[in-house]
DNA sequence: CTTCCCGTTGACGGTTCCATGAAGGTTTCG
DNA sequence: CGAAACCTTCATGGAACCGTCAACGGGAAG
């Protein structure tokens, strides 16, 4: 759910100055020290925005945000040092959606990537939808299909699916699962987890005496098999 | 099909300057030379770009974005000698897509403005009728037919529908249709969605109390199924 | 076989969230 | 200037959901 932000920047000083102002407005900050990283960084997994530097070793700023742009439409932010206008016209030019010369003010920076945020084509890459033998996650649309048909699910039992489901196959103990569903700052009954699993599966399993998607590994905990 | 810009600029100068450089780039230019007379403009004949200063006699040009943004995507360029941090903020908050600041190079804004138009939706083109079981809605026209019977929409209510029609199937939380409906920068009771999604179906719904066009979500928000 | 442990099941109070009705304020239009 | 349409806020009732508890049952170890 959160907005991701890749940064490209080889001043270390300046990239952690970045990252802490823009965690504060609530992103996720990814940082890359070179045009090379922030490449292949981007292409496990696609940020929301990137921010690039024009001063990199390596290739430069311009190369990257052209092939950056060949694949993607993501907001792309120039960060630079040089106000020249050529500069920012050949920034711009190379595909960026905004040029930002240092020094900046980080309140500047983030009210610049909100406004791009706003345009951005809200569904560029993400929604993938999982797939679980006959079970259809959706994130995007909180909707969870068994062999065609909708199943309605609430927010707990959507989001425990959505946890097992992040690493399938993997066994997931009550205390994770707490953890990461709930929140870190949970404490109470232990039962809690088995009866969202209960009311998941009365739902999502066929039968729900003989388990085939949620399966409970005794003195473990939970794991979603494929 | 020329690309239409609306600049709003007090000072005939910088305006007929900045008119030369745009026409240059083979773009049809349209000043206006206050917020009063920008607003009446862009009523009749919406341009594709607006270009805003933001001292102006009368309504400045903050007022004069946000009343456009109220009723358009329209990409909005802010251009003022003022480049104090907190106006930036300002003015991107207001909706604002950009800030240049005066003096400005006619090279780097017509940059920004083709970055601009590059992102910008295809407003122009497209966009038919679009359906969703008996309904039909056309965009163009602020109209909405109900197994053929028109039905008339307010403005608030048809831009809700069309926000949930943008992208079919997925949920949109209530900040989300507050951003994108009402306005970024709305601050207001939470239950405003949900009363305007009720009059809504009582139009739409051929059953209110069970509606099978706009479906509530629980704890997640609205969306709209076909 | 017995016992213990752990997961399952059903039910119940408290809370959150949404729908509904109505009232007050603003804008629009005659 | 007045009326109508519309937008926004508030209060209330009800439904869905969450977390807890206690009892039940089945597997594992001795």
């Amino acid at each position: 759910m959160g907005t991701r932000i890749l940064t490209v920047e080889d001043d270390e000083r300046i990239r952690i100055a970045v990252r802490m102002a823009l965690e504060d407005e609530g992103w996720i900050v990814d940082g890359a020290a070179s045009g090379e990283e922030a490449l292949e960084r981007f292409g496990e997994q696609p940020a929301d925005v990137v921010l690039i530097d024009l001063m990199l070793p390596g290739i430069d700023g311009f190369a990257v945000c052209r092939s950056i742009r060949r694949d993607s439409d993501v907001p792309i932010v120039m960060v630079t040092a040089r106000a020249d206008t050529h500069d920012v016209v050949a920034g711009l030019e190379a595909g960026a959606d905004d040029y930002v010369t240092k020094p900046f003010q980080p309140k500047e920076l983030s009210a610049r990537i909100r406004a791009l945020l706003r345009r951005a084509r809200p569904s560029s890459g993400g929604s993938a939808t999982l797939r679980f033998g006959d079970l259809e996650i959706t994130p995007e649309e909180g909707l969870v299909r068994r062999s065609g048909d909708e199943v309605h699910l609430t927010k707990t039992e959507f989001r425990l699916l959505c946890e097992l489901a992040s690493m399938p196959g993997r066994v997931f103990s009550r205390e994770q699962l707490l953890e990461r569903v709930w929140g870190y700052d949970y404490f109470g009954d232990g039962r809690l987890v088995d009866v969202h699993v209960r009311r998941l599966r009365t739902k999502v399993e066929p039968d729900p005496a003989a388990p085939t998607h949620v399966v409970t590994v005794r003195g473990l905990g939970y794991k979603l098999q494929g």
